[in-house]
RNA sequence: GCCACUGUAGCUCAGCAGGUAGAGCAGCUGAUUCGUAAUCAGCAGGUCGGGGGUUCAAAUCCCUCCAGUGGCUCCA
């Protein structure tokens, strides 16, 4: 592949760049940069141009090539189906797809589009670029009130757009494109989805089709394979093989069950977390799962929340809801006595299951269930306090993944409010007639804002808390010199957020931890301190959570490890097999020498034949396998065999003192 | 919630165009006593997601509900 820098060189004018590449010797590119511009490669300059040629094995360059291969989507979609309308096919990170007015395709006829694109593509195609006024684009897709859209909101009445043709197919498009059919050889449709034009729900139903491409068969087929391994990782799949939980989608749909084997995984993650809590000061609480409504109509969570939870009303008339999250628990507990400053921090941690009422398209195994345990963290501090808390919360977090993922890339984001949108937060707000200041009122049920001391609608809303907290967060991150990317519109709603993202091993990026400054819920729920001067002070609450939910987390390590776990949070450590029934009693003295150090052991000493016995063990991912007969028994050795199947021979006692040390020290790596 | 697809034994799946269900694995019983990815034989197991309809006859066709999966951000 030439490097990009190497072929700069000086297009002539007037002529296409299709022709000063030749004369250059260049051969391949699908586009050109001319001046930072793309352009195709048989634009024709009016004047004298550095350019820079575009290949399909750069990002740019498979960027359009894929859109390129939309165009043939469309192109051979609308050839098989001639009422079909197509609105947009953009590239994406890994493919493109089309979304395509027209009736749904089933996997059949899935695979005929398909063939008919190949058959476009082996044609070689020309695909060529027209200019057109804005009344011949109007005349020419008249038919299609997705591009007439397009055109009257992109193309100024006076003014002219492109339009890029392939055979009998026109579509209406920036570009640039590859110059014929040819370059997409190397193509697949994945699969079909179904979308609202604009992602309205009140528009049309579209369908999308979508497919990726590649510049050749080598690296499609490498994408396909990625893509199946992808899918073999797939900790419903793995969930299922290594029986760490189910769902019963009759009884409790969307709740996840825990097998005793995923309940050993749980209580792992639960223990390390127990444990970093102590070390960091967080005191270990527990709270109530189902409330009265009257916590969450305080709280603020009825005004956001409330089409989220699951509630009902007892035969008296009073009004439940189970929780959805675990903040109202904490708050109840601090504010059982007053405080003095010089108590505070003071900080409760939980790994406290919360409940959702997950709409039924948005769930999906243990990534979007609707019971999920939070190891969730509230501290009750000082306005002095802070950032210093924050920082300390960020070191948990790095400590966390570095234990438990190794070195993975963190990314932070910091989100903060939209202030277009003061509905979605809750807020100060100010009465313009008497000056009355509201906190959070908005969160009441009642739509109408009203200012309770002289009843005026004229309130504004004050952002100076807001501001404050966000300040906080933006202090902490830059002196911890951590460089975050900040969100408008993405915080929580009583704050805003710090959000650590961490990429698994598949290079897939996940939102984990949150850090969140609130100064409403305690303002809500009347919380204060004693100050040094015997007055009431106002306490800041931060919510944190560094797993995040411990089931999504679960199904990141299972797909991240591909369910071959680090030896210490391995639901089965060892397992141990005689080579026949012989040595059963051999077998059961290093399973019960194992199991009284505290290691995960099962012995099976059942009838089957060894060879079954390993073979049908192997969707269960132990760490160890241990094979004894008659050379171990009189050695007193065991023969084990590591999850990357390598195998030997050692002295029991050695095993076991190695073993408890992997596990103790939360080795990532084997050591045997 | 919306759209598409799917729902047959514990698991993975077969049952083409309607004639009241099959396989492999798992399970159970028996034989086998085995050196690192399936020893052999036999047995048992399903009102085909629920309900309704069409038909002489429905796993199969139609309606409806439930559930699972993929999407519903990328806007020529």
């Amino acid at each position: 592949m030439p490097k990009a820098e190497e072929n700069k060189l000086v297009a002539k004018a007037n002529r296409t760049f299709e022709e000063s590449l030749k004369e250059a010797g260049i051969k391949g590119a699908v586009a050109v940069i001319a001046d930072g511009v793309e352009m195709d490669i048989r634009d024709i300059p009016t004047a004298d141009v550095t350019i820079q040629p575009v290949f399909t094995q750069t990002p740019l360059g498979l960027e359009v090539l894929r859109h390129s291969a939309a165009h043939l989507l469309a192109q051979a979609v609308t050839q098989l189906y001639p009422d079909a309308k197509p609105n947009a096919g953009p590239p994406t990170e890994d493919g493109f797809y089309y979304d395509i007015d027209m009736k749904p395709v089933n996997q059949e006829e899935l695979e005929q589009i398909e063939k008919l694109m190949k058959e476009i593509a082996s044609k070689n195609v020309r695909i060529e670029k027209h200019r057109l006024s804005k009344k011949e684009l109007l005349d020419r897709f008249s038919h299609n009130p997705y591009k007439i859209d397009k055109i009257v909101e992109n193309v100024e009445d006076s003014g002219s757009s492109t339009v890029y043709s392939q055979g009998d197919f026109v579509d209406f498009c920036r570009g640039p494109h590859v110059p014929s059919t040819g370059f997409l050889r190397s193509i697949k449709l994945l699969s079909v989805a179904s979308t609202h034009y604009k992602a309205d729900e009140s528009r049309p139903m579209l369908v999308r089709i979508y497919g990726t491409a590649f510049p050749d068969d080598k690296a499609l087929k490498e994408y396909l394979h990625n893509r199946e391994e992808a899918i073999k990782r797939d900790h419903r799949r793995i969930g299922q093989e290594m029986d760490l939980l189910v769902f019963n989608s009759e009884w409790a749909p969307g709740f996840p069950f825990y097998t005793p084997n995923g309940f050993v995984l749980k209580n792992e993650l639960t223990n390390f977390m127990r444990g970093l809590n102590i070390k960091h000061g967080w005191q270990e609480v527990a709270t109530p799962h189902i409330f009265k409504d009257l916590i969450w109509k305080q709280s603020g969570h009825y005004a956001k929340y409330k089409p989220n939870m699951f509630l009902f009303t007892l035969p008296d008339g009073d009004n439940y809801g189970v929780k959805p999250m675990n903040c109202p628990g904490h708050v109840a507990i601090f504010a059982r006595e007053p405080k003095s400053y010089k108590e505070l921090p003071v900080k409760y941690s939980e790994a406290g299951t919360v409940y959702r009422y997950e709409k039924s398209g948005e769930m999906g195994g243990l990534t979007r269930p609707r019971m999920f345990t939070v190891d969730d963290g509230h501290a009750f501090l000082r306005l002095d306090q802070i950032i210093s808390e924050i920082k300390d919360i960020i070191t948990m977090i790095k400590e966390t993944y570095s234990t438990i993922l190794g070195e993975p890339s963190l990314t932070f984001d910091l989100s903060v409010i939209d202030k277009d949108a003061p509905e979605n937060y809750l807020i100060t707000y100010r009465c313009k007639d008497c000056g009355t200041e509201v906190e959070g009122r908005k969160t009441s049920m009642t739509d109408e804002m009203v200012c309770p001391n002289c009843s005026s609608q004229n309130l504004e809303p004050d952002f100076t808390t807001w501001d404050q907290a966000t300040d906080q967060l933006r202090m902490a991150l830059n002196e911890e010199e951590i460089s975050y990317t900040e969100n408008p519109g993405e915080a929580a709603f009583y704050g805003p957020k710090i959000d650590v993202h961490v990429k698994d091993a598949l290079g897939r990026s996940w939102q984990l931890s949150t850090i969140q400054v609130d100064f409403f819920m305690p303002t809500n729920f009347g919380l204060y301190y004693i100050n040094s001067e015997s007055k009431h002070d106002r306490v800041i609450m931060l919510h944190r959570a560094i797993f995040g939910s411990y089931e999504r987390f679960m199904a990141i390590l299972i797909e991240n490890y591909a369910g071959k776990f680090p030896t210490w949070m391995a639901p089965m450590q060892v397992y141990v097999v005689p080579v026949s029934e012989k040595f059963n009693d051999y077998a059961r003295k290093v399973h019960e020498e194992l199991f009284s150090n505290n290691v995960r052991s099962i012995l099976d000493d059942s009838q089957e034949t060894m060879n079954k016995k390993i073979k049908t063990v192997r969707p269960k991912r132990p760490s160890y396998i241990v094979v004894v007969g008659e050379k171990e028994e009189e050695a007193g050795t065991v023969s084990i065999r590591n999850r990357e199947n390598k195998q030997h021979v050692m002295k029991l006692d050695e095993f076991i003192a190695s073993l408890k040390e992997e596990i103790m020290n939360h080795s990532l790596e084997q050591t045997l």
